[in-house]
DNA sequence: TTGATAAATTGTGCATGTACAATTATAATG
DNA sequence: CATTATAATTGTACATGCACAATTTATCAA
């Protein structure tokens, strides 16, 4: 683990053994490289990374303060990986419904940058949150990336073997989000109806390289899902 | 403009003059330090803040490489500012339907953190893109922040008003999305039907000192809004 | 007390330099 | 020709140092 991880690590650690709160401050930035032993470098570098994850905000002349959301049972989107890591508060558990090897469909192809004829794996599976029904999922990985999967990784979480198990460097991904009316198929997995609301988010994950490896497509149950996002701007 | 920011919109410029696409390689980094006339430094933030605005990507030992989404239509979530900077190529207008300034609800206080009988601005508006509605917005803005608003200013961009106007710095933001059926009184102001679908953002806005200044609760058309989010790992 | 002014605090921008890891290209080997 | 080992390329981690901007605190004048 890099340094600057590391310390990231620990700096969250502390924040949680003394319970800070939302805009409680932390160490000033002199005193946090003399408590942790690095350089201003590699401080800075931790503390942008807190920063990227919602975890702290900095501002210039003041101080270095902790920022927390305060509504509870909120899925944290985009944080690349799958849920498996955001979500250590809920229970989570799969259904597989469908897991074959198949020749990369035409659609899918154009997502995923894959040749014609390429093999793929197909998953569908239904995902629950402490018990209920969270969303439906469709995914495909190209085997000339994910060798070989079987049920039971496919039962725990995939990105999590992807990267022990096989090494895979996890890099971006593009995520693609409308709502729309359920079709009576995808309603009847869900327990919904036809017609009711659905969330649908289209990813498709690259490696680091920029290979993409993963196209997936996920229908969310309305009920069930609710999601947060902690943006930090961009500064044109 | 800081050096940095500078560089990384000459090298957009760049990419834009050179018409790269999805996967081409741009200059290896000691030549954009050249080329640019920068320092390694200077150049790595640049480069860094192009990788999370989804313009490029980089790979250790190999380059750096354009990334770009290949649909279109999509609205840009999550840059923190309103739309009027990432929907350049649409049409964007509002209508006003409701303007006043009140002691803020209790609800919203929660929200917005501000002190019992703190008067904010109310403001509700249809939103259209490209002549279609957009969504329904409602925001509350503290007065004790943003002392002063006019029908002329929201009727355009507020945030490029309070940016450049007042000089309010804004930082980050928390947003809270949910999918439901569309009550009667909200469909209307969409022209959809009650129980039809809907996507809701509830956001808090806050300046870079961390002080939240701006409530909004915006419900998007399902038919004419969809998003993409371009993601970039976060190491854990 | 109030309000302006100066000073101290504190994070950010930028430059330079060394070491290293991942990738890619090249050479050697069978 | 395929495989393996080696070298060159290229981006990333980390350290140090100087200058500066935003904020906060202290000081002083009225």
């Amino acid at each position: 683990m890099l340094k600057y991880q590391q310390t990231a690590t620990e700096i969250e650690a502390y924040i949680e053994q003394h319970t800070l709160q939302q805009g409680d401050k932390l160490p000033v930035l002199e005193q946090l490289i003399r408590q942790f032993a690095v350089s201003k470098t590699t401080m800075t570098k931790s503390l942008e990374l807190l920063e990227r994850k919602g975890i702290i905000f900095q501002v210039r002349g003041s101080g270095i303060f902790v920022r927390k959301t305060n509504r509870k049972g909120y899925i944290k989107l985009f944080s690349t990986q799958g849920f498996k890591q955001n979500l250590v508060d809920h229970d989570i558990a799969s259904n597989v419904l469908t897991f074959e090897l198949i020749p990369c469909p035409d659609e899918i192809a154009q997502n995923v940058g894959s040749s014609p004829g390429e093999m793929v794996y197909y998953i569908k599976r239904i995902r629950y949150i402490d018990g209920n029904i969270l969303c439906l999922e469709e995914s495909y990985y190209r085997q000339a990336i994910v060798p070989y999967l079987n049920r039971e990784i496919i039962e725990q979480s995939i990105f999590e073997y992807l990267e022990t198990a096989l090494g895979l460097n996890i890099g971006f991904s593009d995520m693609y989000m409308h709502v729309g009316k359920l079709t009576a198929s995808i309603a009847g997995h869900l327990k919904l109806e036809a017609g009711d609301p659905g969330l649908t988010i289209e990813t498709v994950f690259h490696l680091t390289n920029g290979r993409p490896f993963d196209y997936s497509v996920i229908t969310y149950h309305y009920e069930h899902s609710q999601f947060v996002v902690q943006a930090n701007g961009l500064y044109l």
